[in-house]
DNA sequence: CTTAGTGTATGACCACACCCATACACTAAA
DNA sequence: TTTAGTGTATGGGTGTGGTCATACACTAAG
C-alpha cells in the first residue's frame, strides 16, 4: 500500500503518505478503527524519518481522518465513517473555489471551465 | 489598473502583478501591441523593486503574453489576440485535468465536485 | 514491575522562493 | 552624438517549508 514514494517529487513526502491513506479510506481499504502502520515501523519501510511520517499523520487527524492514541498506535477514526459524506462535501466546496480564484488567476472564465469540465466530467446533465 | 497590491499576501507580489496584465489582456483592457508600464515606473509605483516586475513581466513572456524589448519596453504580444481562445481552451483542458487528479488524491469523486462546482458557477446548463 | 513498542517534542540543517540592491547593456528621441 | 529611458544580469538577504536527528513520555503486554 505504501510502495512507489518519490523522494524527488515536488510533492513532498509527507503528503504522498497522507493521500495514500485519504484514497485507501476513501476507497474502503481501510475501516473505521483499523490501525495504520506504527510511525517508526512505516518510516524504516520508506527509508524516511520517523517526524516525516508523524508529519503526515497529522495531517490526516487535524482533517478527522484518524486518531493518534500515545503509546498505542494510530487508528482510523470512528466518525470518519458516518460523517465522510459531509467532510467531502464541504472539503469539495473549499476545493472548487480555491480552483475558480486560480482559473481567474489564469484569466481562465467560468464558460471556459465548463467547456472543458464537460469534456472531462462524466454523466454531464 | 495596479492599485491594491498587497504585500502581505501569501500570494507572492510578482504573481499578482502577473494576474493583474493577464486579466486585463484576457478582458480585452489591454490590445495587442500595447505598451505596459515600464518596470521602474511600476515599481516606484508600487513601492515594489525592480527586479519584482521584472520577474512579473518574465513570466508573462514566458506564457508568450507579452514581449519585452531591451531599452524599449514591454508590449502586449502580437499573437495574443488571435490565438488567445485557442489558448485558453488548452490551458482550460490542462487545468481541468490537473484539478481532477487533485480532487482524486483528496479523496473527492467526481460527483462531489459536479455538485459543488453546479451551486458555484453560474448558469448550469 | 519491566520492557518493547507506541506517539511527542525540540531543535537543527538544507533547499528554495521571494524580494531586494546595484551595476550593466541597449534603444530611440533630441 | 548625447542622454534619458528602457530591459538585463548578478549576487545577496530573509523567511519558510521539508526533512532529519535525538531525546522524551506514555501504554500495554508479559
Amino acid at each position: 500500500m505504501f510502495d512507489h514514494i518519490d523522494p524527488r517529487s515536488p510533492t513532498p513526502i509527507y503528503a504522498q503518505i497522507a493521500d495514500r491513506v485519504r484514497l485507501a479510506v476513501a476507497a474502503g481499504d481501510l475501516r473505521s478503527g483499523e490501525g495504520l502502520p506504527s510511525v517508526r515501523a512505516l518510516a524504516g519501510q520508506l527509508r524516511v524519518n520517523p517526524a516525516t511520517v508523524v508529519q503526515a499523520y497529522r495531517d490526516l487527524e487535524r482533517d478527522g481522518l484518524v486518531e493518534m492514541r500515545q503509546g498505542a498506535g494510530t487508528f482510523v477514526a470512528e466518525v470518519a465513517q458516518e460523517t465522510r459524506a459531509r467532510e467531502r462535501a464541504a472539503a469539495a466546496n473549499r476545493f472548487v473555489r480555491q480552483m475558480l480564484t486560480e482559473a481567474a488567476r489564469l484569466g481562465l472564465s467560468p464558460t471556459d471551465l465548463r467547456l472543458a469540465l464537460e469534456r472531462d466530467l462524466p454523466e454531464s446533465k
